[in-house]
DNA sequence: AAGCAGTGCAACCGCGAAGCC
DNA sequence: CGGCTTCGCGGTTGCACTGCT
């Protein structure tokens, strides 16, 4: 059984008071951040490290640009998803001012909502056959370029391996006949490979992104999207 | 005005990866 | 090389807020 990270009972839990977050804000503008584990105690805070590491990342960051998320953002985490999938990480870190959590939510709570409104599946960003179409849209035969439906919407998405979720988005290249559309999914910048791969990995996590994901020109899923 | 349901978001939890010894 | 510790990520939860009846 692991133990948990913060069995103390002295720890506080919940809602962080704003003497918290400044003591905390003091603390790492003075010595910077890193080394969570040691932080609150030298803070002066009565909250587990990793507590401490989510409030500062999520809300006290100088840099955290709150408030509505523009339809740009909004269409490039789209793309971005159908991609990545479920890596809020890498997303955010496409997004300047966005966290992972903040783009998490957004996803669930307003796009993903939208998607399965307008007949999308949020898991693979492919039309479900039973749900209802947008009317008066041209349907895109991107997303449908096979004919089939993914079929396994209910895997656990902690079982996916590093690719796995990758590879999901890249069934559809898989699945496509040549010329079938002209979704450049290849990730790279440089130079645009022939083969499916989507996403090269860069050391950590690094990735490279075709210049397409950024450049706003028009992704499949937001053609049923607007 | 009160109760209820739906929504949004901050925070927690558990797991896996990375780093260190 | 293996075990331990720490960090980071994604999924989930819980609560406050809002809108509807």
């Amino acid at each position: 059984m692991r133990k948990p990270c913060c069995d103390k009972q002295d720890m506080n839990k919940g809602a962080w008071t704003k003497q918290e977050d400044e003591k905390l804000m003091d603390y790492i503008r003075t010595h910077g951040e890193g080394c969570w584990r040691t932080l609150p105690k030298a803070a002066g805070l009565h909250r587990c490290g990793k507590s401490c590491r989510l409030r500062w990342i999520n809300y006290l960051r100088p840099d955290i640009k709150r408030g509505n998320f523009a339809q740009d953002e909004e269409d490039l985490i789209i793309k971005l998803h159908a991609l990545l999938g479920n890596r809020w990480s890498l997303i955010a870190g496409r997004l300047p001012g966005r966290t992972d959590n903040e783009v998490k939510n957004y996803w669930n709570s307003h796009i993903r909502r939208k998607l399965i409104s307008m007949g999308i599946d949020p898991n693979n960003h492919r039309l479900n056959q039973i749900t209802p179409r947008p009317q008066n849209q041209s349907i895109s035969p991107v997303l449908t370029s096979s004919g089939s439906m993914n079929k396994d919407t209910s895997k656990p998405t902690k079982n996916f391996g590093d690719n796995d979720r990758i590879s999901d988005a890249a069934s559809c290249l898989e699945d496509e006949k040549p010329g079938s559309h002209d979704l450049n999914l290849d990730l790279t910048i440089a130079i645009p490979s022939p083969s499916p791969l989507i996403v090269e990995k860069k050391g950590q996590n690094e990735l490279k992104l075709t210049e397409e994901v950024e450049s706003g020109r028009p992704f499949p899923t937001l053609h049923l999207f607007r």
